[in-house]
DNA sequence: AATTAGTTCAACCGCCGCAGC
DNA sequence: TGCTGCGGCGGTTGAACTAAT
């Protein structure tokens, strides 16, 4: 699972995320959204938080591991069976396979493909319901849409970034020193801060639904497929 | 218990399309 | 029109894990 466990020149960390990484880029993602995967990580360089990874493994990270929703585990046979229908229909599209089924990535679909159902389809092709509903209807997206409506993207494209400065002027296009060392001080501030769980619990259910997902909430406890927010106080509105 | 072979899946790489200038 | 930067996608890799011998 690890391709290179070392950095590389840049001096970015590559390789398996350990969970204090998780930790970080699930409490700056869902604080501040994602308004550019690229220079998240300048916000999030190494001096300041140990969070030393190049936007596209950010970017990666989350959608593919700690983005909020997502289904772990085995695949329903259900899901087994819509994979290999709209796989028949859309080819290697894995996202836009991953887009029919709800909590499920492209990344992950590939694997369960390829380790699973590649070799089983090809000793039995396709008869499901699924597939004769397909086969039988025309207008594929409608209908895709009808059994699995498209959930809204989980990134917060146009959300505000961090809390820079009072200067209204845009942060993330200038070079200005002054602007440079107040995102970095914020970005400090943010990383030296307790983890936002523990001082956003009011802000929280608001923050997600702005944000397009939704904490899943028991008995005012977060429900994380991860288990790291496990450690925290649980909290209540 | 040790070794080998096969499987799984997180992560990386390179390419592409789009938007802005 | 071309350039640049970005997000996103699909293919691939390879360490970790599991089963078989």
């Amino acid at each position: 699972m690890v391709k290179k466990p070392c950095c590389d020149k840049s001096g970015l960390r590559q390789g398996t995320w350990t969970a204090e990484e998780d930790r970080k880029l699930t409490a700056y993602i869902t604080r501040y959204g994602c308004w550019n995967w690229r220079q998240l990580p300048k916000f999030a360089d190494g001096t300041v938080s140990g969070l030393a990874r190049c936007g596209k493994s950010c970017r990666l990270r989350w959608m593919n591991y700690l983005r909020p929703n997502l289904k772990r585990g085995n695949f329903t046979k259900e899901e087994d069976e819509t994979i290999i229908t709209l796989h028949e229909s859309l080819g290697n599209r894995w996202s836009a396979i991953a887009a029919m089924l709800p909590g499920r990535t492209d990344n992950e679909i590939k694997n369960h493909w390829h380790t699973n159902l590649k070799k089983h389809v090809k000793h039995k092709p396709s008869t499901t319901k699924l597939h004769d509903k397909y086969t039988n209807n025309q207008n594929l997206n409608d209908d895709h849409l009808q059994i699995n409506p498209i959930i809204p993207p989980l990134i917060l494209e146009s959300s505000p970034p961090p809390p820079l400065s009072t200067n209204t002027q845009s942060p993330f296009t200038t070079t200005d020193n002054s602007v440079e060392s107040t995102k970095a001080d914020s970005v400090s501030d943010f990383w030296s801060e307790p983890f936002l769980l523990d001082i956003l619990s009011d802000d929280l259910p608001t923050m997600g639904a702005s944000a397009g997902f939704e904490f899943d909430l028991l008995d005012g406890e977060i429900l994380s497929p991860f288990g790291f927010y496990d450690d925290l106080e649980p909290f209540s509105f």
